[in-house]
DNA sequence: CTTGCATTTCAGAAATTACTGAAATGCGTG
DNA sequence: CACGCATTTCAGTAATTTCTGAAATGCAAG
């Protein structure tokens, strides 16, 4: 690996911190260069820059566009296939967490309905349970695709409002802007 | 493993989901253990339920501690220790956010910063591309922060809203509730 | 201080996951 | 349709992670 100390030090720590999530260390390195690099990079670019295998690039490239994660770009007169990454963040954040939705939280939803479909047999607490996880779920994912409705900018002001938000809760009840949902 | 079907499926569930986040599939079984459980369960019962080895659980039960995940309990006369996971299902998503915050963003952030202290050398791109991020993180955990200051009454409240978000983002800037951050 | 139970530690075994090089496939060009 | 380049597949190997049994530790009660 044969690049600066800036990019080195990023690539390494996003390649430790994709083990964490379900990524492994390779795939992270390879997002990470792209992330820093303004130009679209060709396989052979990112294996030589990462010191790994031509192969395992090819399966950790294979690997970010399951995920949507990467872009393909081609240049005229150049057969190869380039990977950028997409240049606003917050696009980055909505792919990621859609992709996240989309492997372990409707799973999982299916899986709770399933389980309560076969109705009661013996422990309430459990049924209960699992009801109670079911309906927690949903309600994140209901809030979440309402924030995912919403542009970057009205996000960003979401955001930005700080230790507001509980007040505004307050003038929104008193104006009674919702009702009971 | 003897347990009713419901437990069972529900248990390999998230042993399987558990491995796509940080942790490993024990690790993950005997918290869906617990979690439906109404009475706190001590290592044996544990070790017996999932057919796993006694120092399995020892360990799965440590790693569940460390990310605070379960409650030691004692029963009188009895000098085993006995284990649950909170009713309230708002308190584990908040100790799951806050773990996951400490030991992946928390140290992103700090990386970030080591880099950007810096100063410039050479690469303005990634230098902006890193500049970006950090302050795209530090937006959320501030978000972050502000939800986690509310009640889980208003939290229910505010997830509750459905697809009046936008509406009211607009209603509160109409009306100035707040200015800017 | 010893006994008896409960828990933890730890080194090696087992299982899983990641990586590589070589071969195969795909595909545009002449 | 065959050549050349690019990419993918895949079987074997390497590395990592998980799990186990045995030994060590901890600790309360007598």
């Amino acid at each position: 690996m044969n690049l600066p100390p800036l990019h080195q030090d990023f690539i390494l720590h996003f390649g430790e911190m994709g083990s964490r999530w379900g990524i492994n260390r390779t795939v992270g390195q390879i997002y990470a260069l792209l992330f820093l690099s303004e130009e679209p990079l060709n396989a052979e670019t990112i294996t030589d820059a990462l010191s790994i295998s031509r192969s395992n690039t090819s399966m950790g490239l294979k690997e970010l566009q399951s995920w949507n994660l990467v872009r393909l770009r081609h240049k005229p007169g150049d057969r190869r296939d380039y990977f950028t990454t997409p240049d606003d963040l917050w696009e980055i954040v909505r792919t990621l967490v859609a992709e996240r939705r989309k492997r372990e939280i409707d799973p999982t939803l299916s899986t709770l309905r399933e389980l309560e479909m076969r109705g009661p047999g013996g422990d309430a607490y459990a049924e209960a349970r699992i009801a109670e996880l079911r309906e927690l779920i949903e309600m994140m994912t209901q809030f979440h695709d309402e924030m995912s409705r919403m542009e970057t900018e009205r996000l960003v002001q979401l955001m930005t409002m700080g230790r507001r938000l509980g007040g505004l809760l307050d003038t929104a009840q008193k104006m009674k802007i919702w009702g009971k949902s």
